[in-house]
Order: C-alpha cells, then structure tokens, then sequence
RNA sequence: CGGGAUGUAGCGCAGCUUGGUAGCGCACUUCGUUCGGGACGAAGGGGCCGCAGGUUCAAAUCCUGUCAUCCCGACCA
C-alpha cells in the first residue's frame, strides 16, 4: 500500500472525548471514528487489525476442533421468553418492534439461538459434543458507555458454545478452550491472567475471565491473585481468610445495654466515640435488589461486594437504597431513625441476610433504629431477626490471606478480554432443547460458553504496548508489518532503494507500507510511530555508504544495516507469526 | 436516575457579557522556497453557529423547549 493512498486521516491533538490512552490513540491516529456514543466506525487500519485478531481466533478455534456459524444479530422476543431472560436480562436488552409490531431484540449474546439450533440439529448422542461459534457485532444497551472500544455498546465478540452429554466431557472442553484461549492471547501478543469469577446474567457455575493485566484508568475490573500459588480472581468472586483476632482481646463491655452516641453518622465517628475498634461494630446496609430493599449485616471494618449480595438474593439489579427510599422504609416499620442508627432488630417483613463475619462477632456494637443511640455489648439472639442467613458477601482486600495457601493477596487492574462458562443446563432446561441418549431417554445437552472480545482485545493491545509517541502494535496484530521511508521522494536514488525493498517485501507475502508522500521527514516519522508499525526502514543520506536505517517500534532500537538485510529481518520476524 | 458542563468547518478552539449576518490554529487545494523528528510565505475551498419555537428592523449572541455529547455522583450508615 502507497501511503499516499491509505485511507487514514492522523489529527496533531487528541479528540477531546476521549479518556483512555487506547481511545485516544486510535482516534487520533485514524483508525476509528465515534458514530453516536458507544458506537464507532471502524476504519480501515482499525479494520485489518480486528480481522488480524479474528483470524488468530478463529484458527484456534477450528484448531480446538470448532466449527464457525453465523447467527442473526436481529432476534425474536419468543426465545428469550423461553429462557426467561426477557424479563431477567434488563435494560441492556435493546428491545424493538417490528412494522408488525412483533417484539424483537437486538443481540447482545447468543445462548438462546444457538439452544434453539441445537435443538433442532443435534437430536442424538453421536453427534455430541459439539462446539459451535461465530465472529459477529453484538449490542448491548450499556448505561455509561466509555473507554472507547473497551466498553462500546456495539462491538465485536467471538462466541462459542458446546453442548455434550455430561459433566466430564463439559470440563475436558472447558480445558480445551482455556488451552486455545491461551493460544490466542498470547499469540495476539497480550499477557493475560486467567481469573475466577461470578456468572452474572450469562448463568452457570464455574467461569473464568482472562484479563490483560494494566494499571490503567481502563482496566475496569480489580483482580485478586497470590504469587505463592495460581490463586486468581475477580474482585466479584474473590474469596479469602482473614486472621483469626476479631478484637484486640479486651472485654469493652460489661453488659448489654443503650448508651448515647450522638452525631456518630460513620463508622469512624462511633468507632472513635466509643474508642473501640470498627471490628466489634455491626453494619446495616440497605440495598435495593429489583425494586425491593433488602438488609445486609457485615463487620464495620469490611465492605459489601454488591455481586456476591445480589447472588445471594437472586435477584438482576442492585444498588444502594437512596436517602428517601430509606426513610421510607423506616416510616413503614415505625421507626426514624436516619442512616447512621439503622440496624436489623425490630423490621417486620425486611429480607435480613448476612455475611460470614458476623457470625463471630460477640458483644458487638450496632444501631436499633434510634437516632444518636446504639445498642453496646450486643449479641444476635438479642437482635430479635427470624431467620438470618448468612454468606459470603465480603469484598476481599488486598493482604488478606489466600484462600488456596494463605499466603497474602495482591490487587490489581484488569482488562477482561474472554471468558469462559460452564453453564450446564441452565438454557437446555427451560428451553427443552435434548438429544436422545444411548439408553433411549431425553436429555438436556450440558452445555458451556466461551466469549472473546474481538475489538476490546484490540483496544487492549494498545493499553498493553503504546508510549507517548503512539501505538507499539505486537506484530501479529498490527495493520500493517513495515513502512518504507523514503526521507526525500525527489531523491531518485532513495526512492528506487526504497522501491525495490517495498516490490521485495510484498512478493514475500509481508504487509508493506511505501511512504511516497512528499512530506518532510518528521511528518513522515510522526505518523509512523502515531501508527504504530511494528518496524520501519528509513532510506535517507546512510544510502550514499549502501545502508538504510532500521527501526523497531517495540524497542526504540535503531541500527543501520545494508536493504537486503533489513527486508530479510521483516520477511523473518513475520514468518515466525505465521 | 441525580448533578455539572458542552454543542460554531474533518480535529482543537475563540466570538456570546454589550444582537448588526462568523473567525483562529491544524488538516485540505494551488504555487514557490524548504527537506532526518509534526517547516515558511502567498493565494484558495469548506460552516443555515445541534434542532425547533419566541423576542427584535436584525439572533451564533437574548428567552423557552428539545435533542445530542462528555464528565461526576448514586449515600459503605
């Protein structure tokens, strides 16, 4: 490709919506275009680069043994009826009408398709397992999409679902994948951590996330993990021990009773009033959990990690219940107490869970619905709650001890770019969709997801590798492999060099840009390193010795050499992504 | 959902207070001089000032509504 004719506009500033280094870059270096919020086009470079990583997709997968499909993107509300998820899967559902006003949705995954095909299509168990995927836009309604490509409301996944005939040949396929997952990120040149993690709205038991471990801003996801074994998880799912001393071993109270604690609206201020740790403190949080409020207990010291909170409930939608909400759930139950003073005792009809730590907790601090009071030296079978069950609803911190070794944890940011579910029959069931075994009988398939996000994966890869001058794309996933820079395009001598090592780079399959703009070379060099061309041969005065000069994007490394050497360095280092 | 801000040329912005029919830098076109890390000069092309009402002789500017975009927050009791 001649530069002059590449379709691609690179700009001096960054637009001024963009956050992420990712989307700043490729804005700004001309490869996507924002069409409406949460949606870009993707512009040619974008586009070799998104079908670059496909490709390296969908070669493991068929590797792994696969088959690629394609799925509508528009789908009928009937499926989603059948699975339940029309109601369950909320607002990031678009949901629309046709001219018949027939409900449809735009697909935002597709379990309840490719259920519906397996159904009709796999009717024995010789047929199974079977592993089905597609490369296709997917929608996805989000509330505040940002970050660019990271979190587009369009965007583009791999999906793969398997369907087989038990628990066994479910895990050996998950394994499967992991391996290909693996494959594939790594060939795309992006260290990944594969972590635990909750379900969500997909369903199932057992998942994992891969994630490309960054501090930055767009990692939106905080990943636990110990260094002294393969410990590793999502923040959402990430369990942990912590030491054994609830308190420091004093007795603080002598007896049970109600004792003045005014303007104690924190844990902080009641903690440092009573001069007591936040240990021995009972915390009652109200959540709203699909429109209805629900208590949780916790030790004050910890917090409530609100996934684990909405599993444990069941429900779709949390959040934190607002100021008026509370009241008006104190109203009811006769109290008026204002946050600060709630606590579990005397609610009629309020669904109370609890997490693990209050089970230990003795002669404890916590509010009784009175303002400027609590109650001190309490126990549970005083608080008066019917039926309090408890889970783990604990957001794990840093240092504490793993759950695997117990060794510390350590925290940090993560991008996730696949994932990977075990969902058993969690769509076969409701849907109906069996086969018939050896023995005759009608089985639902045990099934399992597997998802990519092939755009986000691309977005990521800049997060991963870029510095202030642009792009460091990892060469396999890189729009194009080289640029050939000729300092002056009037100069015949560097452009009849820089030509033929441009002819000889293509005739060996390698993806060859001609700079024969007639720019200044600065022009030239920004836009390169803007870019990102994993290497570059500069064709300047060195020719006058017979040399050209060879740049390697990754490493900044510069080395002057003879063209036949430089083409042959390119030619190597992309047959070995090959 | 709540709060804040912004919509003026492809990108980044000024003009609005005090109404008089639109401007700067980059990008784009042409010519000339330059030529190893985003050159300089000259001459050009491109915008119903988000949209719809209203006030006015006159609206980018004032008023109302609406749409869009971005940021922050959504209460740890």
């Amino acid at each position: 490709m001649k530069m002059s004719k590449l379709f691609v506009q690179t700009m001096r500033e960054f637009p001024s919506d963009a956050e992420v280094v990712s989307h700043k870059m490729l804005a700004r270096a001309g490869y996507i275009r924002k069409l409406t919020s949460g949606v870009y086009n993707y512009l040619p470079l974008m586009w070799r680069v998104l079908k670059k990583v496909e490709n390296i997709v969908r070669d493991e997968m068929d590797k792994a043994g696969a088959q690629e499909l394609l799925m509508p993107f528009v789908q009928p509300k009937e499926l989603w009826v059948e699975s339940g998820r029309w109601e369950a899967y909320g607002k990031e559902l678009m949901r629309l009408k046709d001219r018949h006003n027939r409900e449809m949705c735009l697909g935002p995954t597709h379990e309840e398709i490719i259920t519906a095909i397996a159904r009709d299509g796999l009717k024995s168990y010789k047929q199974l397992p079977v592993n089905l995927y597609q490369i296709q836009s997917k929608f996805r309604d989000e509330v505040r999409p940002r970050f660019g490509l990271l979190r587009g409301r369009e965007f583009i996944m791999k999906d793969a679902y398997s369907f087989s005939t038990s628990q066994e040949e479910l895990e050996a396929e998950y394994k499967n994948m992991w391996q290909a997952y693996t494959n594939i990120f790594n060939r795309c040149g992006l260290a990944t951590k594969a972590v635990q993690s909750d379900s969500g709205a997909i369903g199932g038991n057992v998942s994992h996330e891969f994630m490309v471990i960054t501090d930055t801003d767009a990692g939106e996801n905080d990943v636990f993990y110990c260094d002294d074994c393969d410990y590793a998880a999502n923040s959402n799912h990430a369990i942990s021990t912590l030491p054994d001393a609830v308190t420091d071993g004093k007795e603080y109270f002598q007896k049970a009773e109600i004792v003045d604690t005014p303007n104690t609206h924190s844990i902080e201020e009641l903690s440092a009033f009573l001069n007591i740790p936040s240990t021995l403190i009972l915390k009652s949080l109200i959540y709203i959990i699909d429109k209805k409020p629900v208590m949780a207990l916790i030790r004050a010291d910890k917090q409530i990690e609100e996934t684990k909170l909405l599993n444990a409930i069941g429900g779709v939608e949390i959040r934190i219940a607002t100021s008026p909400e509370i009241e008006e759930l104190m109203t009811e139950n006769g109290f008026n107490a204002i946050p600060g003073f709630i606590g579990p005792k005397g609610f009629k009809n309020l669904t109370i869970v609890a997490d693990n730590t209050v089970k230990d907790l003795k002669n404890f601090v916590v509010g009784i619905n009175q303002n400027d009071v609590h109650y001190v030296g309490a126990n549970l079978e005083d608080l008066d709650i019917s039926e309090l069950k408890y889970f783990d609803l604990r957001l794990v911190e840093a240092g504490e001890y793993c759950p695997q070794c117990g060794k510390p944890l350590k925290v940090t940011r993560g991008i996730e770019v696949g994932n990977i579910f075990q969902l058993g029959t969690k769509y076969s069931k409701p849907m109906n969709a069996v086969y018939l075994d050896a023995d005759g009988k009608a089985k639902p398939y045990i099934m399992g997801c597997y998802g990519i996000g092939i755009s986000r994966t691309a977005a990521a890869a800049v997060e991963a590798h870029h510095d202030d001058w642009g792009i460091k794309w990892p060469l396999a996933i890189a729009p194009y492999h080289v640029i050939v820079v000729p300092v002056s395009t009037k100069d015949e001598q560097q452009m009849s060099v820089a030509e033929k090592m441009y002819k000889e780079l293509l005739a060996n399959g390698v993806e060859a840009v001609l700079d024969d703009r007639d720019e200044r070379p600065g022009v030239k060099f920004k836009d390169a390193d803007l870019i990102g061309f994993p290497y570059r041969i500069t064709v300047g005065k060195t020719i006058a010795e017979g040399n050209v000069e060879f740049v390697t994007r990754a490493t900044g490394e510069k080395i002057t050499i003879k063209p036949e050497d430089a083409v042959n360095a390119v030619i190597d280092a992309v047959k070995k992504i090959k």
